[in-house]
DNA sequence: GGTAGATATTTCGCATGCGAACTAAATTCC
DNA sequence: GGAATTTAGTTCGCATGCGAAATATCTACC
């Protein structure tokens, strides 16, 4: 029967969140912050000076995704990484002044984007949606595929 | 109140997405198939001959997307590139054998990822999710932001 | 018929993020 | 203490796909 819908579920949400990221990306373009940096900005304010790997971790990068990410942010000045005391291999990340205020832009901006990804659906409704969306976590899992 | 799990949803669709793309990825290793190029092997196995913009809308991808795929797909020799005959601008796309071979093997590869997708969920959340991917389309639409 | 505008595709530079392979520092184990 | 292993990051080559700008062709309009 149905069967009709989830056939189509991979590419929908290909599509959904290209359609987000380029809103974002049209959004943001003043700003000059990304959605993937929005997401560093986001986890720095909440733990300012947290490792390239535990921030890689929260947003669920590899070490190279999280590399080049840094990279990029720290070439626009917008983040700081500065060398570990106690581990001579880590990093540590800081937001600076420019990221700040970029971070208080991006709150901003969610709150917007929050608002359209709701609209027309319950609370209930988002909430199924929430965690069809975090069981991929489990039923994609990093490392093993087999 | 609640309020609480839509904070995170365009976090949740960019994990989730990327979960996906890697599974996929790791999955279709021989096959050297990608979820990308799957989408384009589905489209011209209901539209063979079908125009690059054609297929370009089917899959949602503006002018640069659509071409360097089918610039990587036709290296691959999983598509052909034939010019329209009635418009001297126009490409035209066709599957070749060994393309015919991955769309079946895509195919196959479809359903498993499907059957995890719905897993734990009834075919009413199914729909309300699709429902929620879907209206991206209306919500974040392309060309205008404002 | 010829010019102006629309349309199909390409090219460029960029951001994103992957896997594989590498470097360097820390930890474990004998 | 020193070798083996683990861990933190980097680098490389790649696929993806965007916006802006260019190219070539087609269509419309005078």
């Amino acid at each position: 029967m149905t069967s009709r819908p989830d056939r189509r579920l991979v590419f929908l949400l290909n599509v959904a969140q290209r359609r987000l990221q380029r809103w974002v990306a049209a959004k943001t373009e003043r700003n000059g912050v990304t959605a993937a940096q929005s997401g560093l900005l986001f986890i720095l304010g909440q733990r300012d000076g947290a490792l390239m790997g535990e921030a890689g971790a929260a947003l669920d990068l590899g070490p190279p995704g999280i590399s080049g990410l840094v990279d990029r942010m720290t070439a626009a000045r917008l983040i700081e990484r500065r060398a570990d005391p106690d581990d001579g291999r880590a990093w540590r990340l800081w937001l600076t002044p420019v990221g700040r205020v970029a971070l208080a832009q991006s709150k901003a901006g969610l709150a917007e984007i929050n608002a359209r990804l709701a609209e027309g659906f319950t609370d209930a409704e988002i909430e199924i949606v929430a965690r069809w969306l975090t069981s991929f976590q489990t039923k994609f899992p990093r490392g093993e595929v087999q």
